[in-house]
DNA sequence: TCCCGTTATGCTCAGCCGGAGCATAATAGG
DNA sequence: CCTATTATGCTCCGGCTGAGCATAACGGGA
């Protein structure tokens, strides 16, 4: 009986947004797979794990993270490499961040690199039908399988179901989740990069949680530099919910929901008429009881 | 420098509702607090954290659990009673289950036994009245302080703070988590039983969870038992939100949204017309994107 | 048997919000 | 001055929500 050892990492999955896409910071090493700051818990001198996770993610990418959530905590036994040894649970986090110069050593990536079939903004790429295609072979005339695909697929699509998609994904095969996944069906084109350990998997926890929350909470001011126009935070908005979304209703209800104040000032971008500044208004949280972007407007 | 030994627990929330409450699943040794099934990862033989957390439940309460959901993994090294020794984790999980008897050492606790402020079915209880009382004179003139206590407390009140408000709650020392914490201010009466560890901070934090997930998934239909009437489901959604609903709109929202179908029988209570049965549609879930009971409609 | 209290159901009405578009304003560039 | 482009204003409609009024179907008593 091996009595494996126990060990908690923690992994930080830092999301900005810049040139409308979003990116999510990672560190590479040449031969490595990309991967999510992190490091094992110091269970002496970390008061709290949020500290022990702000400590790495401040040594390994050169970043003090403002907003940091907790995501979940992953510990399958035998999805570990080493899972004959160790025992290794993963707690995720979720951190926004403003835009800011990559430290060596560390990259913005696109977010789509890793879940290409998660963009939605120009309506539903064409990778997405292959991948269900493929699902769809998988599934056969099972009707659980097609049930689950149904959900998480849709149509309709649902942004927040970012979870359920990569992990049907990975249980068919069609997404490697560690090297040593490759000798499985050999990945499809729009399947994405993979990304050390699981932290891929805990990418997509990430990108489904803030979908969810973007509706009910003012989080999008975590990300958006002040001061911003309404297209920029309505790009900011499109780029984490990957949905695109209507001008006019975006503004309207932006401007009715109390959680930003014009600066009067404007900005020319050269093409155009000026568009006017705005900054976030934190007041907002006593006068609403949950401000948000409320549900998805087209 | 002492280097901690590290032990993972895995904790459960089982809710059920009956008599129009709420009940958790405690066990109850005498002398000791009540406590929530719980017990350490095996870091052999659990696969994975659920497994493991199922197979608890099972030893300490005769329950097989049927709809489990991850909650939060909490670390905080200081709040551990043995901190100096030992560095706990615990990953909290809720469970629904629809009503059954309680195997001998277990008991089916009001909830409201623990979080006495988070029952506003019949509007704000006084007791509430006077917890904030107690919050303001802590603030004080800190804006900071008073903003959160607003936040958390209302007006307008907020199902969902329930982790914020038992947070709160427990840092101006309102209410006592653990024996050694009673030296600190008297509770006042209105604060509730304490549990063991920091087991009640998970009921809290469960609370909140399932009162957000209410709007948006058909987890009710985890508590209520087939087939039901739209009262019963009323009282069940009300005893888990904690606020009360308006009759007929409840009705004309739940029958609108495809959640449930009419058995044809109706059920005779004694006293007045007899109610429709229904039973849940779990089709609903290929029809809609995110099926749930909407906002609450007073 | 008829009246009453009680619970279930049906329906209405006004207000608000979200989805879609049309129309106008303000710039830069040619 | 004309055009392409982006910002802003506003309207219309349908659906949903909050609040009530009204009716139906029972059991128990008077």
């Amino acid at each position: 009986m091996s009595s494996r050892r126990l060990a908690v990492s923690l992994d930080a999955v830092v999301l900005a947004v810049t040139d409308d896409t979003p990116r999510v910071l990672v560190t590479e090493e040449s031969g490595a797979l990309p991967a999510l700051p992190s490091g094992p818990l110091d269970v002496d001198h970390d008061a709290t794990l949020e500290r022990g996770l702000r400590r790495y993610v401040r040594e390994q990418t050169g970043l003090d993270l403002g907003y940091v959530e907790q995501l979940y905590t992953f510990g399958d036994r035998d999805r570990a490499p080493d899972a004959a040894r160790m025992r290794r649970l993963s707690v995720g986090y979720l951190a926004l961040v403003h835009e800011t110069a990559a430290a060596p050593g560390t990259r913005w990536a696109d977010v789509h690199e890793f879940l290409p079939w998660e963009d939605h903004r120009d309506g539903r790429p064409a990778a997405v039908d292959d991948l269900q295609a493929r699902l769809a072979a998988w599934a056969g005339a099972d009707h659980h399988r097609r049930h689950r695909i149904a959900i998480t697929f849709g149509p309709p699509w649902d942004g927040i179901r970012a979870l359920e998609r990569y992990e049907l994904l990975y249980g068919v095969g069609l997404v490697a989740e560690r090297a040593h996944d490759d000798h499985a069906t050999p990945t499809p084109p729009g399947a994405g990069r993979a990304m050390r350990a699981d932290h891929r998997r805990i990418l997509a926890t990430a990108i489904g949680r803030i979908r969810g929350k973007l509706t009910y909470r003012p989080i999008v001011f975590e990300v958006v530099s002040e001061p911003f126009t309404l297209l920029e935070l309505q790009r900011t908005v499109e780029a984490l919910s990957g949905v695109g979304l209507h001008k006019q209703n975006f503004r309207r209800l932006v401007l009715g929901s109390g959680l930003v104040e014009g600066t009067g000032e404007t900005r020319h971008t050269g093409a155009g008429r000026p568009a006017q500044l705005f900054r976030y208004r934190p007041e907002v949280q006593l006068e609403r009881p949950r401000p948000g972007l409320g549900q998805p407007y087209r």
